[in-house]
DNA sequence: GCCAACGTTGGC
DNA sequence: GCCAACGTTGGC
């Protein structure tokens, strides 16, 4: 099983919004980089994924679930190369998990979400998945 | 709101 | 095939 990161701007497509389509789960559509459609058609069902929210909140704050392999993204023209899944909500994480935590994380510094902050769908290795959810299960950094 | 990074487009 | 111009994305 892979992981991934997904991301979204919270005013188009939000964490809250995904839980509310619950085991219906949502198409993942408007992939427009071939990079990210590269990662979309590396999905495999049951594959897991970070739901991150862009923009104001730049934070993990969710867990999906991959419940349909690629196919033709029906937001894009006829015989255009770009692909859906379709993803459940799984959980929430105990704590959402912010990219300023993340950037200052060493263990995290090589995520692609890091280095390559553009690109919207993502793969994430087993060591930062689970390193991620180490950090979210832990009480907030001590504040002193 | 600004700017840097990146991808795409189009002229040559 | 190169490269400048432009549009988009996302962090700050």
């Amino acid at each position: 099983m892979a992981f991934w990161l997904f991301k979204s701007e919270p005013d188009v497509w939000s964490w809250e919004q995904q839980q509310a389509r619950g085991a219906r789960g949502e198409p993942w559509t408007g992939v427009r980089n071939h990079q990210a459609k590269l990662n979309l058609m590396a999905m495999q069902v049951e594959d897991l994924g970070f739901f991150y929210h862009s923009q104001t909140d730049r934070a993990i704050l969710g867990i999906v679930a991959v419940v349909r392999t690629a196919y033709p993204d029906p937001s894009a023209p006829d015989g255009s190369p770009w692909v859906a899944v379709d993803v459940v909500a799984r959980e929430s994480l105990v704590r959402p998990v912010g990219l300023a935590e993340i950037k200052a994380d060493a263990v995290l510094q090589d995520m692609l979400l890091v280095r390559h902050s553009r690109l919207s769908v993502s793969p994430v290795s087993d060591v930062h998945w689970h390193h991620i959810l180490e950090r979210s299960r832990a009480v907030q950094a001590r504040t002193g």
